[in-house]
RNA sequence: CGCGGAGUGGAGCAGCUUGGUAGCUCGUCGGGCUCAUAACCCGAAGGUCGUUGGUUCAAAUCCAGCCUCCGCAACCA
């Protein structure tokens, strides 16, 4: 039988700066839903990159003294970075730069003009000339420009655009009728309420006030505005062909069934995004899901607060698994989350030190000091024994009951919960009272089959989201046995498991000296 | 009255749909244990569940008003 698909996508990194931790946090988070999904036996496609038009860029390559391409080509490798120092596992990373792509985003166009979709008219605005940009009444800070605090003035300019309320009806319908396709539900409360109710306004698609672009092919003052551009990199990398020669990886994995976003283009991929699609008659993604932020203490990370974290540095202080587990773990599922070095520190110590570490840890010296020839699967269990293999075995369900709502930080915990009962059985065993008489040599054997037995449960699910750490205990308890559906009974280890020296997954920090050499290299 | 979300022991959160002993993680304190990374296990202290009023035998949970905080408010990726 055909393997079911799942495509998972992140949105494309707009590169303007490198991307700090809040921006990597949403790679990371799509890493563990497709690796998580890969061990359910799905065939994964995971896709992310980079937007590289735009004027922003334009003006950040010319401060630089730099060519546009060649600006990008230097951010884009330091994204690239940033995600491979995470461990991330995606499948492919696209930039939209690409000729393919761009010649793809001129036929949709062309197409949408073609269709009557796209229209030409006029956009009106204010507009700060020293700052070369037209601003919306909101963006305004007291009336004036926000970036430079000078006067605005009307100004207007030639454009196209996208008729939106054409298609408007059909979306709101799509979005009643589809309750899961706006996650969390509350932003889709705003979607509906704030824009669609109220009716659309046409989309501004075109700009003649730059040249970083994809140019519009039957006008050529005027190059495509990023949403053609960058939203479309979700069909194009895929091989979606205008005249309906589509690759087979478009049939195959169209449509997605996860857009990864921040909260703040949600709008982008719940209005403009799907209009799109329908224009191009395509079916809509399954699911977007706009992750929130995480901040700097109270502060949005921002770099005149010079708050800023990099996901490398933090690497380098850290680790990559323990950045990972504070990532998935401490962000809640709908609101901001917070990242200090101290809470970092604090979750380090207490989570992968104490409980999983210390019991990786623990477990297997004590196989290793009372157990020179073979631990084998036990033929007979205590109640208590039963007791703990329930809790264990129930773990793999409640961990994908939770991953199928993108509830990343409850699966951690079902997995963390389940370490912590493993600790407690020891306690409840007392291994080192039995290594004692030798007329329980037997029920010694038992015990610390379960025990490793039950880590490797965990490691097997811990896989998604630490997958370093989860490899590390593979091998220090000899196994190779990995996979999913191994979870399924008790018997994973087989008859003659030997374990060698324990070696600490994670040390405990000192969070003072931390802080201090942390300090220090700032 | 623009729309939406949130206010729960020192911190971070769950519970609210389908009312009925207020739960989890961290922290603090006490005890136990000694296999282990001063880790682990048990126990305790600590909350009028933002506020006022209503419905009910009974409200964190339903309803109404108020206060505070946050997000969104259209081309800003």
């Amino acid at each position: 039988m055909e393997k079911k698909k799942y495509y998972i996508s992140t949105a494309i990194t707009y590169t303007s700066a490198k991307p700090h931790i809040g921006n990597t946090y949403e790679i990371v988070l799509a890493d563990a839903i497709a690796r998580f999904k890969r061990l359910e036996g799905y065939d994964v496609y995971f896709q992310t990159g980079t937007d590289e038009h735009g004027e922003k860029i334009e003006l950040k390559a010319k401060e630089a003294g730099k060519d546009p391409q060649e600006f990008v080509d230097e951010i884009a490798s330091e994204v690239h970075h940033i995600w491979d120092c995470m461990n991330t596992s995606y499948d492919k990373f696209v930039r939209t730069t690409n000729p393919e792509h761009m010649k793809k985003v001129s036929e949709i166009f062309e197409r949408l003009y073609q269709q009557g979709d796209i229209y030409k008219g006029v956009y009106e605005g204010l507009y700060c000339t020293p700052c070369e940009s037209f601003f919306t009444e909101s963006q305004l800070v007291d009336g004036k420009c926000p970036d430079c605090g000078r006067e605005v003035k009307k100004a207007s300019e030639e454009a196209y655009f996208f008729r939106l309320d054409k298609y408007a009806k059909r979306l709101e319908k799509y979005i009643e009728t589809h309750p899961d396709f706006i996650q969390p539900e509350s932003r889709k409360n705003e979607i509906m309420n704030n824009f669609i109710k109220p009716g659309l306004q046409d989309l501004c698609v075109s700009r003649t006030s730059f040249d970083w672009g994809v140019p519009v092919t039957f006008d050529k003052d005027h190059v495509v505005y990023v949403w053609i551009d960058a939203l479309s990199n979700y069909i194009t990398f895929l091989g979606y062909d205008i005249h309906g020669n589509h690759d087979e990886k478009f049939k195959k994995y169209w449509p997605a069934d996860v857009h990864l976003i921040g909260k703040d283009i949600l709008r982008f991929h719940t209005i403009y995004w799907p209009i799109m699609l329908m224009a191009l008659d395509l079916p809509l993604p399954k699911k977007i899901f706009g992750h929130p932020w995480i901040l700097f203490g109270e502060d949005k990370m921002s770099k005149s607060k010079g708050n800023i974290m990099y996901a490398d540095d933090l690497v380098r202080y850290f680790g990559i698994d323990a950045v990972r587990y504070y990532l998935l773990h401490e962000i809640p599922f709908a609101s901001d989350g917070t990242i200090t070095y101290e809470l970092l520190i604090e979750r380090i110590n207490s989570d992968l030190a104490n409980v999983l570490g210390n019991l990786v840890n623990r477990t297997i010296s004590m196989a290793h000091k009372y157990f020179n020839d073979n631990i084998s699967c036990p033929t007979t269990y205590t109640d208590l024994d039963e007791e703990f293999k329930k809790t264990i075995l129930d773990a793999k369900k409640e961990t994908i009951e939770k991953m199928d709502e993108l509830r990343v930080a409850d699966a951690i915990e079902v997995i963390f919960n389940l370490f912590r009962r493993c600790n407690k059985y020891i306690d409840e065993t007392t291994p080192w009272v039995l290594a004692k008489d030798e007329s329980q040599k037997e029920r010694l054997n038992d015990v610390l089959y379960l025990l490793l037995e039950g880590i490797r449960h965990g490691a097997v699910l811990l896989q998604a989201f630490l997958p370093d750490t989860a490899n590390s205990i593979f091998e220090q308890i000899h196994t190779t046995n990995t996979s999913f559906e191994s979870l399924d009974t008790f018997e994973g280890l087989g008859q003659a498991i030997t374990v060698g020296e324990a070696h600490p997954l994670f040390a405990r920090i000192d969070k003072e000296k931390k802080l201090e050499e942390i300090h220090q290299n700032q």
